[in-house]
DNA sequence: TTGAAAGCGCTAACAC
DNA sequence: GTGTTAGCGCTTTCAA
């Protein structure tokens, strides 16, 4: 293991022949190579323990086989498996993935993209930190493909979007504790500045009117765990009467859950909940947690097999997926 | 909007200056550049929107300031935080991280290797497959610092590891257990081949023998729920009697927990239970779970640290670090 | 079927 | 203070 690294060049030496035959070899081109010189190359390769410097045929083919994926926070619990379906088809695809954490940041965003295209990535997928970009400028300066997963926004590079049905999950949810015989729901949701929550409650309210039912009643918070505790707090300081309680995610139904339980409320026979997202947590609470499941592992795969796509098609037309969410019933509802 | 980047050389013309003192001047090496010309520069390159192109710089420093991360899976709640924690500290010194999930296979973890030698990533931070590695010859060829997390294996190109005190922790564990009053405690572990299930273990029994209490009782499986789940069922097929379970991980215990809430066994009254690994769920079911937390975003931030300390020093003398776990004792003991 | 040579965009001596 | 120039390791015409 010698502390000078063997090239091309050194190969090229050792098998008699150009550094342009070594590279064809290396890269498949090898249509119009002898089985001999192939086979000789092949084995200095080995012997030699040759590895090929990818910086340098990226710098010539403009191609690095690595894309960014740009997303809130890894350890969101909504996240990791997102980011699994990513890695798993970019990396069957020869593509590795640079992961970066913006904690719903826009600022933070700005500057890993900019690190993103100084490196030369090929794409990225991102779940966009807000709703509204104020910095147009920004984004008309990125000159690489955009896919967006689970959040919609409007920027120019987009290239494609894997989305999520909420209005029609959310309807179906609500509708089916309507026919299930609730009548006091009301719902605890993210912040509006979310499309994702947006959707969510405009479904609430749809799906309430059509049934005809007059009560409605959306408390505005986060979308986490501390906000479900404090949301069911808030409504049993205002005495607000609810049999129900549909929750914009699964952290806070999970935090609506430890905070009716504590005050021994019964779920779901005083209160009935529903969540939003399907995370691994839901099904390992007590009671068990029905929710709206998002294919979260498809969400990632899709997104990167639509962006891999515009890469080497270079396909200049929009591709948007809307994937379907699953009621699952579970114990609280 | 060009489609042709603009490079170093474009601004070296439209400012009337060479390539190279654009280069000092993007990489701050201008103490020798004078007030007038830096902005001049500046202010071109800001008109422009030049980025510059990482990979070219990278292909004469040779550092790309990227590293790779090699975890079993992302979307095992074991692992984001570590990631988180090398995200972060690797971003604050300027670095990417590639993150690549292996599922302890130990061909995939030397395909992802490979695949960041040949990207000429800086360094690799790695949670090992296995406790046994045979492919000696591969690790050999490895000619980047690599630095282990969590588990430790014994190969040539490792600078650095950032492991928690198993035993102690366990050990800890246990005698709290034991000084509770709990008289017969069995032991759900992990995997032998693991090292970390292995030190648990073996804690387990030494604090048994430390406090002689003869009652012991290991039975082996894998660091999941539907484990946690099987083993329960196998004790009360076996009619082993026992008023308290140590199980190797959290996600064991949350089977564990399931099981027993199912054949109505009270938790702690009927059997206590400690976990290890302190991940979110654990706060989040009910009962709470009792168990031993490991620092993941610690370990995860400080191997970052070590390895850009090696990445810069070029440091040849290993550091190891070992982080303490903590006791957190919650509901279910 | 193979090779010569230009060049990808940048950095780092070294010269001026 | 600033510029010249020789590569870094590879791919890709184009010619042989």
């Amino acid at each position: 293991m010698s502390k000078n690294k063997v090239t091309i060049k050194d190969i090229a030496l050792y098998a008699q022949v150009s550094t342009a035959t070594v590279s064809k070899i290396i890269n498949n081109k090898d249509t119009n190579i002898s089985k001999e010189t192939r086979e000789k190359v092949l084995n200095i390769i080995e012997k030699y323990n040759y590895i090929p410097n990818r910086m340098a045929s990226s710098l010539v083919t403009k191609k690095t086989k690595t894309i960014g994926l740009v997303i809130p926070d890894i350890s969101n619990p909504f996240f990791p498996e997102i980011a699994r379906g990513v890695e798993d088809h970019a990396n069957s695809e020869g593509y590795s993935v640079i992961v970066c954490n913006t904690d719903n940041s826009v600022e933070k965003e700005e500057k890993y993209i900019s690190m993103l295209m100084e490196k030369m990535v090929d794409g990225i997928i991102m779940t966009a930190a807000e709703k509204e970009n104020e910095n147009i400028d920004f984004y008309k300066r990125i000159d690489i493909p955009i896919v967006l997963v689970d959040r919609d926004i409007n920027i120019d590079m987009v290239k494609g979007r894997v989305l999520v049905d909420n209005f029609k999950g959310a309807y179906n949810g609500v509708s089916y504790m309507i026919h299930k015989g609730y009548k006091k729901i009301v719902m605890l949701s993210g912040p509006e500045s979310k499309n994702t929550s947006y959707d969510r409650v405009e479904a609430y309210k749809q799906a309430l009117k059509d049934h005809n039912i007059q009560f409605e009643c959306v408390v505005e918070g986060k979308y986490s765990l501390e906000w479900g505790k404090e949301g069911v707090k808030k409504l049993l300081e205002k005495n607000v009467e609810f049999d129900a309680i549909f929750c914009a995610n699964d952290l806070i139904a999970i935090g609506a859950i430890k905070e009716l339980k504590s005050v021994k409320k019964s779920i779901p026979k005083d209160v009935g909940i529903l969540g939003f997202d399907g995370i691994y947590i839901g099904e390992i609470i007590d009671p068990t947690l029905s929710t709206i499941k998002q294919p979260n592992y498809m969400m990632g795969y899709k997104s990167a097999e639509v962006l891999i796509d515009v890469i080497n098609k270079n396909t200049t037309n929009n591709k948007d997926i809307t994937l379907d969410t699953e009621l699952i019933i579970r114990d609280s509802l």
